[in-house]
DNA sequence: TAGATTGTTAATCGATTAACAATC
DNA sequence: TAGATTGTTAATCGATTAACAATC
């Protein structure tokens, strides 16, 4: 079919099955099945079929898919086949765990500009980049064409930070702070609130 | 209605709700209405409706619902009248900032117990808490009758980690690290995987 | 070939929305 | 009362699943 109006839900479920692939793939394995993916990851194989034949035919029949190409099919179609450059809004305790997370190389995103309002952080130094200060973030997302932003700040700033972001053509922004962001239209949000998902579970506790 | 069958989707908002009404709460405010809360989440009025009637009528025709009450009652229905204590299980860069966070404490939570393997975090003091040897967490998590734990180990690691969660008694985790686990069908299990939150956004970018 | 698995269709299932009577 | 907003019903919309012809 391969129609270029995916549904959001199903967009959201190809990161899982690169993830996988990528993982796979790494073991030295060289085929995998709907019906192995579907065992994995807990995701039905009809569902599996079902949405990769949103984007085109990546299996053979009798045999499966074929885990590399798979794999580099999921990275084109996600636009993760290059490093996106990636600002950071936010120098504390997360922000400083996220610009030491090295898990972001590997799937397309480098943090490459750190920015937070005190005084003491502007300055410091990790892995090579110095932290700003953020009234110097437009600039700097505007040399260096950033177009992936994260804001790790705190609750009460996140909206005027996501305000100069979007000013500074900002076009995606995980959300660490747990509130509501306003954006336009064209600008991706995500939102990460582990307390929400830790509520969401103990619904169904006790 | 007040069924106790809600959808799982239904449950996954109400953190959300929560949120938004402990900030108007916190604003001073007293009475709202399923538009402004619409308006304010991006989620339909009708939806939030139906979502709410649920559980329970929380509302008054003609003029909404009370702030603190609707609050209340959320905090009831998702189990965080009180507060649950939560086992850590990884010490790294992550793991600090989540120890570090003071955003669970009104949520519900409270991060109680810090476990690592290497030997020179072990003994490592944070907030009046120390970092244990993982080895210790079976004995402790039965010990503080801890139900609810968040994995930020590295992926090679997470399955063992949460076979050992689970044999502890365990019934709610929250992994950070990336990768599915495998556990009892009466074990939560909720993700945190911000690379696929940015791969799920690129995708519409470009 | 025989066996296996895809891609796709049609059926089912579930979630969202629109609309409105009830009522504060 | 008049205006506003809930809770709920029925309709719509969309996602998931089951099944199987196609075919490697």
């Amino acid at each position: 079919m391969a129609s270029n109006e995916a549904p959001d839900i199903v967009v959201g479920r190809l990161p899982i099955y690169l993830r996988a692939l990528t993982f796979m793939a790494e073991e030295g394995r060289e085929i995998t099945s709907s019906q192995e993916l579907s065992e994995k990851l807990g995701i039905s194989s009809a569902q599996i079929r079902k949405d990769l034949s949103h984007f085109g035919e990546f299996g053979k029949q009798g045999t499966g898919y074929e885990i590399a190409y798979l794999r580099d099919q999921l990275k084109r179609i996600l636009h993760v086949e290059h490093t996106w450059p990636v600002a950071l809004a936010g120098y504390g305790d997360l922000g400083h765990a996220l610009a030491n997370y090295g898990g972001f190389a590997a799937k397309g995103f480098e943090i490459v500009a750190l920015f937070d309002t005190a005084p003491h952080k502007i300055g410091q130094e990790l892995a090579g980049k110095q932290v700003r200060d953020l009234a110097e973030l437009p600039t700097v997302v505007r040399e260096k064409n950033i177009k992936v932003a994260i804001v790790a700040v705190p609750s009460a700033e996140a909206q005027g930070v996501a305000n100069m972001l979007v000013e500074s053509g900002i076009k995606a922004i995980l959300n660490y702070a747990p509130i509501n962001i306003s954006v336009p239209a064209d600008v991706q949000v995500q939102y990460i609130d582990p307390a929400a998902h830790l509520q969401h579970m103990t619904y169904y506790l006790e």
